[in-house]
DNA sequence: TGTTTCGATTGATTTCTATCAATTTGGCGG
DNA sequence: CCGCCAAATTGATAGAAATCAATCGAAACA
């Protein structure tokens, strides 16, 4: 029996935790894992007392929310299937992880999950070096926020969700040919990345499309007719 | 001999590294550790061929530069003393780490230091949660830039390096009171932190000039006169 | 089928910051 | 001490996005 059947995290393609861990870990971990279904909306962790639990996306997309005080969301990271969701060894986690999508995770009380990290290396190292590539990113993130164009912000998450959501084929280039997918954000969570108003995410959405570069289905629906003009429109790729 | 004598590393204030790590690991890391005075300007790690090192910031600040594809660079880090400066596992680094002042610092080889953190659990876990709090920091800097305007940023910059650079018995209320430090950062650099253009920076400090709440010197002198008024333009302050 | 509702779109206008363009200031070397 | 150079300041203007304000459209419901 291979590893990929006797860890549920392996259910999902490309699960990195399960390439990286030893055979003994992955039988720990398969030993308290939860498989759940979880509602858009519901929080993964954050807000007041909520008790800690990590998770590993199956399905689905969840959104890392910065409360601001004066009431306002900033959404500050994305998670996508097989990434992990958590934030070991905080008291009080600053952010809120919240359910963007109807989710299907692995789910990880917290106790255990620390538990095993101390008892074994391999655990806390994959964990680390995840935490170290979020780290990338958000800084990529914030360059993006900090110097790009409304249109480049719009285009930026556009070619982001593309490679993570569509067609596996159309994508393997990444620079040519079309492609169809569901948003996995609404206009207004969409702005609350982009540090924009959702009016203006509107318009340039309404300016893609009258480029030919885009057009929305009903819905979430988004079809992206021109992935190379949608890139050069985003002045960069992101990395995650 | 206490642990505070034996290890380099110990010799800031607040080191949190060693109050974290056993004896043993300490020991070992004194044993590797090169006390280095480097000048401002110098990159600490990423760019072209630049061997991998690890520090630890004993006096100045490091910045972390992410230059962007069209020549502009954007700041999405500082680091202060006793605070660790490395990216640990990295084929190649996407950020460049570069002296902002002349520093002094523990510097430690790439894989010297890797090999113990293989070796010692407890070092792995100190730098884990270093860069988590780091991605936590990084986080809020992106809600920052996204959502506040010109004045509440330079404020919030200039409370950030208040407390860290401020007297510190003035600072430990960190609500009231005037102190006076130099910025470790040009007005360029500023921008750069900030996502805003230098004239803005300049424009945001005649402003706050014009209030009576700073006043600067020559140089890179500032006194913050009303600290209290500094922190009501900032709209919250940064965790790091 | 009509109505309600929430999200998205579109329009008009204002505001803030970037941009372009001089000056001014301070530090440094001759 | 003077002049040069880099950094900082100040001014005038343009441009991008926010804001204010309707309107539209699709899904949900009676």
């Amino acid at each position: 029996m291979t590893l990929r059947n006797r860890c549920q995290l392996c259910s999902v393609r490309d699960c990195a935790p399960c390439s990286e861990l030893t055979a003994g870990t992955a039988d720990e971990l398969a030993r308290i894992v939860h498989r759940r279904r979880i509602p858009m909306g519901q929080i993964l962790y954050g807000g007041v007392n909520q008790a800690k639990t990590f998770s590993i996306i199956v399905e689905g997309v969840v959104k890392l929310v910065n409360v601001q005080p004066d009431g306002s969301n900033q959404i500050v990271g994305l998670q996508f299937p097989s990434e992990f969701v958590g934030r070991p060894f905080a008291e009080g986690a600053p952010m809120v992880a919240e359910a963007a999508t109807d989710l299907e995770v692995c789910a990880f009380s917290g106790s255990a999950f620390e538990t095993l990290m101390q008892t074994h290396p391999d655990l806390e190292r994959t964990i680390f070096k995840r935490t170290l590539d979020d780290l990338d990113t958000a800084r990529q993130w914030m360059s993006m926020i900090a110097r790009k164009t409304a249109e480049e912000r719009v285009a930026s998450l556009l070619m982001l969700i593309a490679r993570k959501f569509g067609g596996k084929a159309e994508m393997a280039g990444l620079t040519s040919g079309a492609l169809e997918f569901n948003l996995p954000l609404s206009r207004t969570e969409i702005a609350e990345c982009l540090g924009l108003r959702l009016e203006t995410v509107s318009r340039q959405f309404a300016a893609l499309k009258a480029e030919g570069i885009i057009t929305t289905g009903r819905r979430r629906g988004l079809k992206v007719a021109d992935l190379t003009a949608l890139g050069q429109r985003a002045q960069g790729l992101l990395h995650a």
